[in-house]
DNA sequence: CGCTATTCCGAAACCGCTTTCGGAAACAAG
DNA sequence: CTTGTTTCCGAAAGCGGTTTCGGAATAGCG
């Protein structure tokens, strides 16, 4: 239980506390004989420095935090336990701590950031999930102090990010159902206030652009980001006379929904209307049908970021850790061409439903 | 960016920082006039005391710890997530910190946690996903360093946890079935040296038991924790001859594997072949079929998690705070009776399949 | 009004480690 | 052998709080 202190250490081998500091830290100034006898002596006695007394005499805190994102809806987002583990994983070859801090809400996200570069607990942040216009991140570049974000916001200069480019990944989408013959290509989105959500309907409206298609409003529903806001949507988005013959959606949760809207409707997706989601989750393999998907490299983000955020705090530019990775289409069941008697079928249907 | 600090707050008021300090952590000694004066000047001036050497001065962390389970298979849990959200929750109410600490491998965790308790950097440790003889949980009972465990270890005396009865969800899994008609039930579980696994499997035996069926060897498939793991073992469980016709599984995540192992052979999930998980993750609502599931109360469980935890910190027994939830049947789609044909069924499949 | 009992605050030691500064010891050069 | 450098270490002052201890000021009491 009780450490041994430097104190001890250090009359344990008649040198003075200082002396031993020094000579644990590597000064110039200690010859490496006494280096060597202290180095033996320390783990002989098992001395370990207690981190606390060295935070508050050298200022640093050797620890970075992440602010959990509130508003993870209740399919808890298996990301953040990825993330978390890659940073853990960057920190560790340090020994530094990952704090992780919960805001109370979203409008205690603000205040909560600010207490903690106050506090000095840390020396620097990960964000996750900016909005569209995000007040800690403008907060952060203004006082300078460290950070990084998991994505980023509309305004994507002056800081440090790591993100995929859902933009580019929707007009893949888009492209690919126009190959397949569609051009009643519907969205289902998420409200824009989180950016990642206005970069995808970005995307999505670019590449109808690109393709020639004009955007009709009725085609794009904002749902919440569960399956059964994309049930709705998508069933919503079904009922029309003209109905669209393909969904993009901006999650794969949401598409899992539409996916049981259509179903529900007594259409087979992948047949009668297309489905395309977001993010590759393991689960599309095994939705009914498999889900087309635009996947993100995962891949160790959160060892990323951590890397990227320990050498913004040594230093670094933060202009100079931008990295922007691409999705990729993994093409399952759940698209192809349209029906040519898609009209008759609708029909059929709708009186069906109603 | 400059803090202030108690000895610049003293000064501006004229007082010592020992008073200061005292009126500030409400000491008796302070008269209530200055322990006003000395608050109101405290926001006025915004003084925050500083965490770091409130720490070294007191001995106190205010701070806890989650140790990450290193396994955490390729399916990366969203129970992590949550958990923390809970417990961050939980610790927010003391404005303590939650400290993610991630050993390096299995082996490295009681290490890990060896450092951990020793650094003094936590008052608390919470353990995820115990082994049936936890050598970390072993380690703090002797240290008599607070904690809590998330689930339990075989020997389940001494401290504190909070677990879901997987050995009666397995019973109530094998019931449910033998209701139906069932007698040829099997198990796909897990490594046992999980203690969770342990638990579910004995279930399924006790079960087995209880319903007068005997336990057969061949029926019991022990694979990894994967939907492909589950895929694979409910394939060669299928092939024998005499196969089973429901399968229970250790989990939703290798349920949702077995469901696609049974539409391979051309059955149909739920009729042909029953199969029931284990979790009630969401997905299950969207699988093919919809996934019957014991569905665990993952409600907040990390927020109870944390309560406990403060209050064994503050002195509590931990044998207390030991709490059991049970976990509920939901059913959907992938359960039912046996096929009176099954034998014939089985036979022209099999054919099939060769 | 004097004396004791309270109430309230100041002073100082301490938590464990870092870091600056100055000087003793050791060595080189003149 | 002195003087001038280097090399290496000791001493001490923090870092920003907490907590014990003793004493001054105030109050209570006869």
């Amino acid at each position: 239980m009780s450490r041994v202190t430097l104190k001890e250490l250090a009359q344990h081998l008649g040198l003075a506390e200082g002396t031993v500091s020094r000579a644990m830290n590597n000064y110039s100034d200690i010859s490496p004989k006494t280096r060597e006898k202290v180095q033996k002596a320390a783990d002989a006695l098992g001395y370990r420095p207690n981190h606390t007394a060295r935070r508050l005499a050298t200022g640093r805190a050797e620890a970075v935090a992440y602010l959990m994102p509130t508003s993870s809806s209740a399919i808890s987002n298996p990301f953040v336990s990825q993330l978390l583990e890659g940073l853990g994983d960057a920190l560790s070859k340090r020994a530094w701590d990952l704090l992780v801090v919960q805001p109370q809400s979203a409008e205690d996200e603000l205040d909560a950031l600010r207490k903690l570069v106050a506090s000095g607990k840390v020396s620097g942040v990960v964000l996750s999930r900016p909005t569209k216009v995000d007040a800690r991140i403008d907060y952060l570049k203004k006082t300078g102090f460290p950070f990084i974000v998991h994505g980023r916001a509309r305004d994507s200069a002056g800081y440090a990010w790591y993100d995929i480019d859902g933009r580019q990944a929707m007009m893949d989408a888009v492209d690919h159902l126009v190959a397949l013959g569609h051009s009643k290509i519907a969205f289902i989105g998420a409200p824009t206030y989180q950016n990642f959500a206005n970069d995808r309907l970005d995307g999505y409206r670019a590449g109808l652009a690109a393709n020639g298609l004009v955007e009709d409003a009725n085609y794009i529903s904002i749902a919440e980001l569960t399956d059964e806001g994309g049930e709705r949507a998508a069933f919503d988005l079904l009922s029309e006379p003209e109905h669209p013959t393909a969904l993009i959606c901006v999650t794969d949760v949401q598409a899992i929904g539409a996916l049981a809207a259509i179903r529900a409707r007594g259409w087979v997706p992948g047949e009668d209307v297309s489905v395309i989601g977001y993010d590759g989750v393991w689960m599309g393999r095994h939705a009914n049908p498999p889900l087309t998907s635009m996947a993100q490299p995962q891949a160790h983000s959160g060892r990323q970021l951590g890397d990227m955020l320990l050498s913004i705090i040594d230093g670094g530019n933060p202009e100079d850790f931008q990295v922007l990775r691409k999705a990729e289409l993994i093409r399952r069941k759940s698209d192809g061409p349209p029906k040519l008697a898609s009209q008759k079928t609708r029909q059929a249907t709708s009186r069906e439903v109603l």
